[in-house]
DNA sequence: CTTGTCTTACGAAATTAGTCGTATATTCGG
DNA sequence: CCGAATATACGACTAATTTCGTAAGACAAG
């Protein structure tokens, strides 16, 4: 029984999760830091968030020390994925042609020639099945 | 001036957009019956939400007889793109190609093969710039 | 040791989303 | 005309999210 585990993060809480994404592990204050650069919130608030998140088990965190360590406890690619999931069911009728169509066409974020050979390739080996 | 309106539809509003996007016009009861297929759901609060729709302009009413006739005031593209703008940045650091592989991959909303050919036709496309 | 800084913990206010009960008005069948 | 069904309006309640103030403990510098 590997638990699925439904995580439906906020958009707070997302935010949060990115920057240990990529930092790896960070303390409160890392991710204060990185968040205030953006946003002007207070330092306990973003505490109070990271408390909950992990006791929601969205990050875990080391508290062997006075000053804790936290990393996310959730995976990247699945979290996407199902974020993704749900905006296809909730938004594109639960076709993720239009949602890849849409995307592609964006014109604020454009793709690469190369991720676009990226796609191709993925496209390619969806066809043969 | 054609305000580019900053919507943000909570997830019930969306589903009651995807109802109106489809079906062009609607009462409550046509709504709200066809959400009570799939949620169960009071015919107030369907009625509730359509109303507070319309304070938010997120869907037009005419009001000129008792039933109420509703449509979607967001136009069905812009919103989608929109709101996979924001999931972009959000959860795929501004780039659409991961987005495009994750949504491509989903095991559990599989492209058919036209909708692949459809993804191919704008990929060519997109190639040739 | 004392003081100032940094940390976590915790409670509580403010906000938003979603829910529904009840009141009141309109309409329609008989 | 009367009663049942149906419509809207509106207030209120719950739950979740986000916010921050304040307290208390640890620690380092002087």
């Amino acid at each position: 029984m590997s638990a699925p585990k439904l995580i439906k993060p906020t958009e707070s809480e997302l935010e949060i999760l990115q920057i240990l994404w990529n930092k790896g592990t960070a303390t409160v204050r890392d991710v204060h830091e990185e968040l205030a650069q953006t946003k002007d919130v207070g330092y306990t608030t973003t505490l109070k968030l990271m408390q909950i998140m992990n006791e929601k088990g969205i990050v875990k965190r080391d508290d062997s020390m006075r000053t804790h360590v936290y990393q996310a406890a959730v995976n990247k690619e699945r979290t996407q994925k199902h974020l993704l999931g749900k905006m296809i069911d909730s938004l594109f009728g639960g076709s993720p042609t239009q949602l890849v169509i849409q995307a592609l066409g964006d014109e604020s974020h454009k793709a690469s020639p190369e991720e676009l050979e990226k796609i191709q390739a993925l496209l390619d080996s969806l066809k043969k099945q």
